[in-house]
This record gives structure tokens, C-alpha cells and sequence, in this order.
DNA sequence: CTTTTTGCAAATGATTTGCATTAAC
DNA sequence: GTTAATGCAAATCATTTGCAAAAAG
């Protein structure tokens, strides 16, 4: 079973790793994955309405429960910078970093640049078993630049 | 002027950098300013105990108020790992990271591995400029490993 | 005295909890 | 049919806002 290409992620790739994880194949959780894979680094809210826009109508709960379920199973990964609301992504297992934006809180991809796993290595974790390493860049935006 | 042990801070130190900010000096600040030193990574909750046994009493709003211009003034660093409250520390300037417990969501500092300016040098950062570079790690503590 | 800080109260925003209803398998 | 997922309402937690009273310089 090869890789799928991290970008375009077909239905028929989800409801694979939904099932595999156990997890119901329902319209509300296929809205949110969708919302999310289309408009990365979006918080609830947006998530709700762009699942919304999808389905006529969805429950608050029903998002934050099927984007727990999702980070849980692997599916998505939850970041959160500093002074809002969680941000989710779908791509995953590539060890990506992001840039947000102080002003505007617009969150961009950032491939690392230290070609291996990243900075990851903690020099001393004081005991810590380490299993993720997040790296966030602060900064100002083009567009906010002025 | 020498630098002053990054650990020790005496009174009259943040004193001098209170007054250098413009900002000034009163009880509830100072207090404020010993319970991070004293126990960094703490967040706004466990900051304003502490510094309301110094005090016998302390608003909310005058923790809230406190940590927000000492952050501003460049005395404190606010840290927000995912999924809880925003935590506060009183070591600035070293370019050193977090590590967090998953479960307990303690708190250890963990110096970068790699010596210099660490993982910060993002390869393509689309434009932003970037001023600070976080770390984060995220692991199980050695307590919760049982 | 002027301006910043404090305190109190109420508001907001994001997320969670409980429980009956409905849909998936 | 069972069990998990949804919807609706109410609760909670962290943080912010507004304004008058008190304190710093």
C-alpha cells in the first residue's frame, strides 16, 4: 500500500483510515475532514461554517467532537499559536513547521531547514519521553508588512 | 553593567527595568514578578495565588494587566502550549525551549540542542519576517510514566 | 495634579458537559 | 439491535472590557 500523495487526500482515502481507526463513517465527520484538508490551519469556527456550507446544517458539538476523534485517530493534527483559538491540519507525518502572523494571525507552512528531524532532538529532556516536536515562528505577515 | 545571573533577580534589578519601561513600580507588579520568577511556567491562575498570599489580596484584572505589560515591557515571555492555559516565564533572551507533559502538561526548560540560533532559520518563510522562533516539545513527563 | 493601576462587575470567546434522539454498522 | 454520533441547552474556563476609585510619580 503506497503513500498517498499528502495533498490530495480522495474520500475513498479517508473512509479507509476512519474505518481502520474504528471510527464511523458519518456525513458531519466527512464534512469536517474535507473543510479542513481544503482550508488548512482553520479554527472551529470556520471549519463549522465551511462544513456547514457543505451539509446545510451541523451541531457545534459535532465539530468539536469529530475534530477530537480526528486528531485522536491521527487523522488531523491540532496546533495552537499563541492567543487564539486551535488551528487544524491535515497534513501530517512530514515534520513541517509554521510562521504566524503576530498581526494578523495567518498561519503558513514552513518546511524545516535542517534537512533531518528538525531541531527535534532535545539536547536534555530532563526524563521526558519525546514523541513530537512543534516548531513556531512569529513574525509579520507580507500582507501586514505595510 | 554587567549581566545578572538569570536566576536571581533581585528587587532592585526589576525595579530598574520597571522604570526603564515606563512602567511603575507598585505591589501588585512586583508580586507578580516574584511568583513567575519564583515559579516559571505557571499560568495566570497560579500566578495571581501567589501573588495574593504575598498580598492578602490582588484582582484578577490586575494579574491579567500585569502580565500583559511586563510581556509587552520584555520582562516575562508568554508561552501557550496547546490546550490549556497561557503560561509565563521569567527567562528571556536565551534562546532555550519547552518540553511538556502530554498528560500532567508539566513544564521543563530543555536547552537547544544545536548550539547556535537553534531550528530558527526557516528555509522559506513565504515572506514573513520572523522575530522569535519557538520550540516545543511534547512527550510524557518522567512522574507520569509510570 | 496627571496618568497609570487597581478593583469590581459584567461580557465575550472557545470549548466542554449531559442527555435524549438519531444514524451507522 | 447495539453502539457511536448528533443536536440542543446549559455550564465552564480563560481572558477581556468598561468605568469609577485609589495610588504612583
Amino acid at each position: 500500500m503506497p503513500d498517498a500523495p499528502a495533498s490530495e487526500h480522495l474520500d475513498e482515502e479517508w473512509i479507509q483510515r476512519l474505518r481502520a481507526s474504528g471510527l464511523r463513517v458519518t456525513a458531519s465527520r466527512m464534512a469536517v475532514l474535507e473543510a479542513v484538508s481544503h482550508h488548512p490551519h482553520s479554527d472551529a469556527d470556520h471549519i463549522a461554517a465551511s462544513a456547514r456550507r457543505r451539509l446545510g446544517s451541523l451541531s457545534t458539538q459535532a465539530v468539536y467532537n469529530n475534530l477530537h476523534a480526528l486528531v485522536r485517530a491521527g487523522l488531523l493534527r491540532r496546533i495552537e499559536p499563541a492567543g487564539g483559538p486551535a488551528r487544524y491540519e491535515a497534513r501530517m507525518g512530514d515534520n513541517h513547521h509554521h510562521v504566524v502572523c503576530r498581526v494578523c494571525a495567518a498561519t503558513s507552512d514552513v518546511d524545516c531547514a535542517v534537512g533531518y528531524t528538525p531541531c527535534l532532538e532535545a539536547s536534555d529532556a530532563s526524563g521526558y519521553s519525546i514523541d513530537e516536536a512543534e516548531v513556531t515562528f512569529w513574525g509579520t505577515c507580507p500582507a501586514c508588512q505595510h
